[in-house]
DNA sequence: CATATGAGCAACCAGGAGGTTGCCTATATG
DNA sequence: CATATAGGCAACCTCCTGGTTGCTCATATG
């Protein structure tokens, strides 16, 4: 699943052992569940999980090899989720916004 | 409070009435909370309480103005937003210390 | 083969998130 | 002044989320 509703994009970022997964993984390697949880305070299974939201919101890919999973980031996420708050960001932040602003009278 | 973890800030994106809200104030305008709620099939209150998590978040701004509360999108807040995910989404260029930095160093 | 290890599955639990309702205050307005 | 309207506060409820533990399966490794 690569496509899902920008309300769980960021809900899947909205976490802060998810966003020390995600950072540990910026750095484009691959890492075993095992190995991502290293030194985290969490149990290996919360560690799974996490994984599992991420994956849903399509933030990582998983890809079995021999007993173990390996994750690596999926950047396509992160843009998506990027471009949503561009959307959201950019009307009121560009030139068109500032026009507006001047039109409809606040200044 | 406009300075915020990361996780809260993505915290208070992940759930569809608040992008709602916000697509709803991206566009620079004022709205009361009553008409910001106005289509949501939500009580004013739960608006009321998401708008207290956005401000929280940074992500929008409150001004008392007569019996009515305006609210207004704030755009750096979805600026810090929009940056931490640059920093994931990053190839490995060196920006990954920054990373490690808003991640470890206000934790 | 025996055993250690990586990972999945399922049950379970506590706390927080999102929602509601009821009541109160303050500001407009007839 | 009386009343309607915009918000805030607080109690309360339900369900989801993050976490755990225990067990099983599969794959390395001695």
């Amino acid at each position: 699943m690569s496509k899902a509703e920008p309300a769980v994009l960021f809900a899947a970022l909205g976490d802060p052992t998810r966003l020390g997964l995600l950072a540990r993984l910026a750095d484009g390697g691959e890492y075993s569940i095992a190995r991502l949880g290293e030194g985290l305070p969490v149990s290996r299974q919360a560690v799974a999980k996490h994984l599992d939201i991420l994956q849903d919101a399509g933030f990582v890919r998983r890809r079995k090899s021999g007993r173990e999973v390996q994750i690596t980031l999926r950047r396509e996420g992160i843009e998506t989720a990027r471009h949503w708050l561009d959307q959201v960001g950019a009307q009121w932040d560009g030139t068109l916004g500032r026009l507006r602003d001047l039109l409809e009278g606040d200044g």
